[in-house]
DNA sequence: TTGGTTAGTTCGATTTTTTCGAACAATTAA
DNA sequence: TTAATTGTTCGAAAAAATCGAACTAACCAA
């Protein structure tokens, strides 16, 4: 992979955010980037297979959730917050909240590690 | 259909409501129901067939994102907002504000009429 | 340089989901 | 009854998700 394709703010929609985060496995991606700052993807592990879990990073940097750059050999993830409250005020906060509280009783099959 | 399955407060999950969100008819269904109260399926009609706008209400529903009941010939659809308030504070509030905000350049092949 | 390790992507096949139009069911109204 | 309206269900086609295997890129150590 080449170069690394970022939506710039104006182009990232509210679907498509909406769409990203209603995976539960992206969801739980996100719930730790909040908590982390950054992670690479390695940091995770879980239930679905490594090309999968790349997909989902992909589906998230697409959709604007997150930012991706190169560090060595690892990619490092954090999540846009500015662009997401400036776009949508309240809802990455929302969210976050949301899968705090209710984030020990998510569905043990979808659990990363 | 004999009888309309609502899932329980409780088995409302946030995935499932992103999820039942991240699409951009639903999305605008949840945002015509906003701002009318109630609808039935019928006051929509856009780019997409009438058995797929079924689905579409039947994905929200079983979400848990409206709630549903008949009336004569008719399917009167409504939001669940104090069960979704409940689970996820400010969710709500903030999707409906951000397509608020930018609905007027949403992708005109997804527009209902 | 060579070889090995780690991190992540890409590819092809399989499975799942979405979409559509046609047919069907339920209710109302003439 | 017949027709009209509203919405669901069905089967097929199109699109998307998932997996394992193969691949690329960067790093490290001998």
């Amino acid at each position: 992979m080449r170069l690394i394709y970022h939506p710039d703010q104006k182009d990232i929609s509210l679907a498509g955010v909406l769409y990203a985060l209603g995976d539960p496995v992206r969801l739980e991606i996100v719930q730790r980037l909040a908590r982390s700052g950054a992670l690479p993807c390695c940091a995770l592990s879980g239930p679905v297979a490594k090309s999968t879990l790349s997909h989902h990073f992909k589906v998230l940097r697409e959709a604007g959730v997150l930012f991706c750059h190169k560090e060595g050999t690892q990619h490092i993830n954090s999540l846009r917050r500015e662009d997401l409250d400036a776009l949508f005020p309240g809802l990455l906060e929302a969210v976050l909240n949301a899968t705090h509280a209710y984030g020990s009783k998510a569905n043990a099959e979808t659990q990363l590690a």
